[in-house]
DNA sequence: TCTATTACAACATATTTTTATAGGATTTAT
DNA sequence: ATAAATCCTATAAAAATATGTTGTAATAGA
C-alpha cells in the first residue's frame, strides 16, 4: 500500500463535508456533527483541523454557536492544498522535494520513477477542487436515483 | 507525504541494483554488496527480499558463490510487480481495492478522488520496467559525462 | 573431507511515527 | 451564569522501521 495517511484521508473528508454543508446553507459547522456523519473520532478531527486552520483552509468561530467554515470558496480549494497542509507535501518521497535529503539522487535509478509518479499525482491533485468533488457527488446521487426509480 | 514505505523504496532500489549488475555480467549478486552500495542495512534487506522471492521476482542461489538474481528478464519486471509484492497493493487507499473495507464508499465524496489517483499511479507503475529504468540511468550518466568533458 | 561463504530462519529488542483517546482550559452566545 | 463550542496538552496503543543474536542448510573450492 502506497499509503495516504489517515490524516490526509480524514482531513479531505472533513473538508468535503464542510463544503457540502456550506453549499446547503450552513453558516458554521460544528466538528461534532462532522465526526458523527463521517464516523471519525472528534478528538482526532480536532487535531487534524489544526493544520487546516493554520493554512487558512478553514476558519473557526469560537464559543457557543461557533464552528468551522471554509477559508475560501470551494472552487479555490484544491485537494493538493489539503494534502500539503496535512502531509507536508503532495509527493511520494522526500528526495523529490528536498535534494539535501539523500546524497544518491544523482545516481539513483529509482529517483526518476518516484519523480514521474509524484508529478502525475501532484498534477492530478492540483486539478481537483472541493467544488469538483461536490459535482461528482451530485452525479452519483442522481444516477443512484435514476436506478432506484426508473422512468 | 503520501508515503511510499521504506519497504517499497528499498525493495525497488534492490531490484534496480540487481538488474544493473546482472546486465554488467554478474551471475549471482550477494545481498551484502547490495546493502553496501545502497547504504541499507543488510538485516533489513534480508527481510525485504523474502516477499520478492516468494513472488518469483528474484531467485536465490544458496551456498558459497551464491546470491540473488532476477527471477525473469528485466523488461518483464514492472515497478508495479515489485510494489505489489512489498506493499500488498499498488493503490493509495484500501477502499479502492476492497469494497468491504468501508461501508461509506457509495456516498463518500473523496472516494472518486482516491480512485482516480490510484488508477493514474497504477497505470504508470505498470508501464515502467526495470529495463526502462536502466535506460534512464544510462542517459543520465551519458549526459553527466558530456557535461564534464564538453567537446 | 574440510572450510569458508552464503542463504535462510526464528526470534528478540529498540526507536520512531502514526493513530487515537482523554482531560481540562478558554471563548462566547444566550 | 451556563452551556456549547473551540483550543491545548498529555498520554496510550499500534504499526513501521530498523538492528541484533543465534543459529541451520547448502555449496564451491581447497
Amino acid at each position: 500500500m502506497i499509503k495516504l495517511s489517515t490524516k490526509g484521508r480524514y482531513g479531505t473528508r472533513l473538508m468535503v463535508n464542510l463544503a457540502r454543508r456550506q453549499r446547503l446553507g450552513s453558516e458554521a459547522v460544528i466538528l461534532k456533527s462532522v465526526a458523527e456523519e463521517e464516523g471519525i473520532s472528534i478528538r482526532y478531527l480536532e487535531q487534524i483541523i489544526i493544520p487546516l486552520k493554520i493554512n487558512k483552509l478553514v476558519k473557526s468561530i469560537r464559543g457557543a454557536g461557533g464552528g468551522y467554515c471554509l477559508g475560501r470558496k470551494a472552487e479555490d480549494i484544491k485537494i493538493c492544498d489539503i494534502l500539503k497542509a496535512l502531509e507536508g507535501t503532495c509527493s511520494l518521497v522526500e528526495c523529490v522535494e528536498d535534494d539535501q535529503f539523500c546524497e544518491k539522487t544523482s545516481t539513483c535509478g529509482a529517483y526518476e520513477i518516484w519523480k514521474g509518479a509524484t508529478d502525475l499525482l501532484r498534477n492530478y491533485f492540483e486539478s481537483v477542487s472541493l467544488e469538483d468533488i461536490l459535482e461528482i457527488g451530485n452525479k452519483k446521487t442522481a444516477a443512484a436515483k435514476r436506478k432506484a426509480k426508473p422512468k
